[in-house]
RNA sequence: GCCACCUUAGCUCAGUUGGUAGAGCAGCGCAUUCGUAACGCGCAGGUCGCCGGUUCGAUCCCGGCAGGUGGCUCCA
């Protein structure tokens, strides 16, 4: 941490005790429970009884917030003796404060998850602790291990932001507090870009933009979690899986197709059933058989490969598969589509022996990087590693294990030198993973691609080939999806591109209309859409009767990369200014062309997958 | 699932301190035949999310349900 953001974090957290002390003044009986830093901000737990806040409040508590700051009281940090500091918490009526000086006494920390491995029997890292600090500014004192800044009156420029519930420590047993959020940065200025930036968010809000570009609905018949896609939307779904496919098969992956449900059997074998059967959606036939729709691919993919003998000359065996998968996910997590019942992922297996694996990764990520670099997101590698003091949570050897995670090590380095993290801890059970994160328009990180290795899967469904000397060989499987859930892909990509999607898959790429309802004037705008039809674009006409600054409106609204304005003119002389959307940087289109020419230019554009838009 | 808030026409939103509602855009019709971001006039469109309760009367008050939004990982 620097000295800049450890201003920055003492001024957060001097502003989530100035709100809690705000609170205190308006509703003296508030019992707090904690009140951290977080990105961009802070909160503070409350527990006000009967008394729900609510976001009229937010006026009168920044108020008496702004009052607090304007008297410029210092912070003040004093030591007690923990037996003392538990002493005061029962005379402030902090039952809170009192149970995390408790845990503090005993386990020498607060954390719920220490606390709970403590109860697993495993060694609490804490030193016992024998005394507690406090921060005093006025009226408010509170248990606070600091910093803060010296007083009040520094704490830079915030604003309360939202609220919600929260429950006690994290636990869905304990009393549910209100969570009150607020945002701060260091000046106005850099909060008023904050705020601008949630602006510019919720302007390209895949859900509004889903809804005006028509590109996706939901139904409350269908339910929630399940977006029905448009054509519009279809059209941008299969453009970019189609690329994915194209890039997959340069390497050697063939399609197959599988059914969406599966006899329980399948998933008792492969391991899921257990792990995942509160998410299986379950079906039973009329005979009593219990069925799940499927919630992936994998085990199915494994069906086929075990079909028959495989020869280690065969391998590696490459399937692709774009397909929907469905998960029951808690109604309260669902949300546009980020999260959803139905999820189309652009699945892709490996079967292959251990010594392939590492160059079968080596092209996967080809693949993904081809993939990123195109739609203008910047890639970030995390390698997910096992955490080796869990051993036997994992499936496969330590030897399998350390083979692997070295290989995936020496092909990141291989590749990007330093420029990647490991986050031990991460992996799947069933083996390592390369994670992709990527950094969209508004510089906001995603999880987005991944490749897998996988030992748990062989070995639960007993994959092998024949190997040279004639005997059976564990195979090894690699997993990797490059937009990894399409749904959620493109509520990202929506958002990246704000909507304005490059020709290669725009919905629409050529809108032709008319400056008048003459016949002549038609059926040249008829004979332009038709002969953009033939050469594979996506081309419509708009024949409203309607001044043409109004048709020029809609194609700009619906965010078309091309508009042809046709009228006696371009009838008389065969050549067309095309009207090129706004955020596109001009290039040769924006001349005039003859009418074929215009069309196999944008042809072109659209088969090299080049990206004008500058985003 | 839990907490808070929200739900009025296809969309965005007004409104009624309880007497069943309005605008703009979109749609349709008429007029217009138009040259690069909204021409004009008119028509139609709503069991005010659903079910129940209170009331002479409920879109409004109360309860339940459904759907949506923000959270529920950040730890003195």
């Amino acid at each position: 941490m620097n000295s800049e953001n450890g201003q920055m974090y003492a001024m957060r957290h001097s502003l989530a005790h100035i709100m809690a002390n705000a609170i205190q003044h308006i509703w003296p009986n508030v019992k707090l429970g904690v009140g951290p830093v977080v990105e961009n901000g802070f909160y503070y737990d409350l527990d006000i009884g009967d008394q729900k806040l609510s976001e009229d409040d937010f006026d009168k508590i920044e108020a008496e917030m702004k009052r607090i700051i304007a008297s410029d009281i210092p912070f003040e940090r004093f030591v007690l003796p923990i037996d003392q500091a538990i002493t005061w918490a029962q005379e402030a009526h902090q039952p809170y404060k009192e149970e995390l000086l408790n845990d503090l006494k005993r386990a020498g920390t607060t954390v719920a998850k220490e606390l709970d491995s403590e109860e697993f029997g495993m060694p609490s890292n804490g030193v016992k602790v024998s005394e507690a600090s406090f921060y005093k500014n006025g009226d408010f004192t509170d248990l606070c291990r600091g910093p803060h800044v010296e007083s009040t009156g520094k704490v830079g420029a915030f604003k309360l932001q939202r609220l919600s519930g929260a429950y006690w420590r994290g636990k869905e047993t304990n009393p549910q507090m209100q969570r009150l959020y607020g945002v701060a940065f260091a000046t106005e200025k850099e909060l008023r870009q904050y705020l601008a930036m949630l602006e510019e968010a919720k302007k390209r809000d895949h859900r509004k933009l889903g809804q005006d570009l028509d590109l996706f609905i939901f139904s409350d018949l269908v339910g929630p979690g399940l977006p029905l896609w448009t054509p519009r939307g279809t059209t941008l779904r299969t453009q970019l899986d189609r690329f994915v496919q194209e890039l997959r098969d340069e390497m050697g992956f063939e399609q197959v197709t599988i059914p969406h449900i599966t006899k329980r059997d399948l998933y008792e074998k492969s391991g899921h059933w257990a792990k995942f059967k509160n998410e299986l959606f379950k079906i039973k036939t009329r005979e009593g058989h219990e069925y799940a729709m499927k919630p992936m691919n994998c085990p199915h993919h494994a069906q086929i490969y075990d079909s028959r003998p495989r020869s280690y000359r065969e391998l590696p065996i490459r399937y692709r598969d774009t397909t929907m998968v469905y998960r029951d996910e808690q109604s309260g997590e669902l949300g546009g589509l980020s999260r959803v019942l139905s999820i189309t992922q652009d699945d892709a297996h490996i079967f292959c022996r251990l010594p392939q694996a590492k160059t079968e990764a080596l092209r996967l990520w080809d693949i993904i990087e081809q993939f990123y670099s195109t739609i203008g997101i910047k890639l970030k590698l995390r390698l997910s590693l096992h955490d080796p003091k869990n051993q036997n949570a994992y499936a496969g050897t330590e030897e399998q294990w350390a083979e692997v995670e070295n290989g995936l090590r020496d092909i990141a380095h291989g590749r990007v030198g330093d420029d990647f993290t490991e986050a031990v801890g991460d992996a799947a059970f069933y083996g390592p993973k390369l994670d992709f994160l990527g950094l969209d328009a508004l510089g906001r990180e995603h999880q987005v691609a991944t490749v897998q290795m996988d030992f748990g899967q062989p070995e639960g469904f007993d994959l092998t080939c024949t190997n040279e000397d004639g005997a059976d060989e564990r195979i090894v499987m690699v997993h990797c999806a490059v937009m990894g859930s399409l749904e959620r892909f493109l509520s990202i990509y929506i958002e990246h591109t704000a909507g304005r999607f490059p020709v290669w898959n725009a919905p629409e790429q050529i809108r032709v209309l008319s400056v008048n309802q003459e016949q002549t004037t038609i059926d040249f705008v008829d004979s332009i859409v038709g002969r953009g039809k033939q050469l594979g674009l996506r081309v419509a006409a708009d024949h409203n009767n309607e001044s043409v600054g109004k048709k020029i409106r809609s194609a700009e609204l619906w965010k078309v990369p091309y508009t042809l304005v046709i009228g006696q003119k371009e009838i008389e002389t065969g050549e067309v200014v095309p009207r090129i959307r706004k955020d596109m940087v001009v290039s040769e289109q924006a001349q005039s062309h003859t009418v074929d020419e215009f069309l196999k230019t944008v042809q072109h554009e659209a088969k090299s997958r080049v990206s004008k838009t500058s985003l």
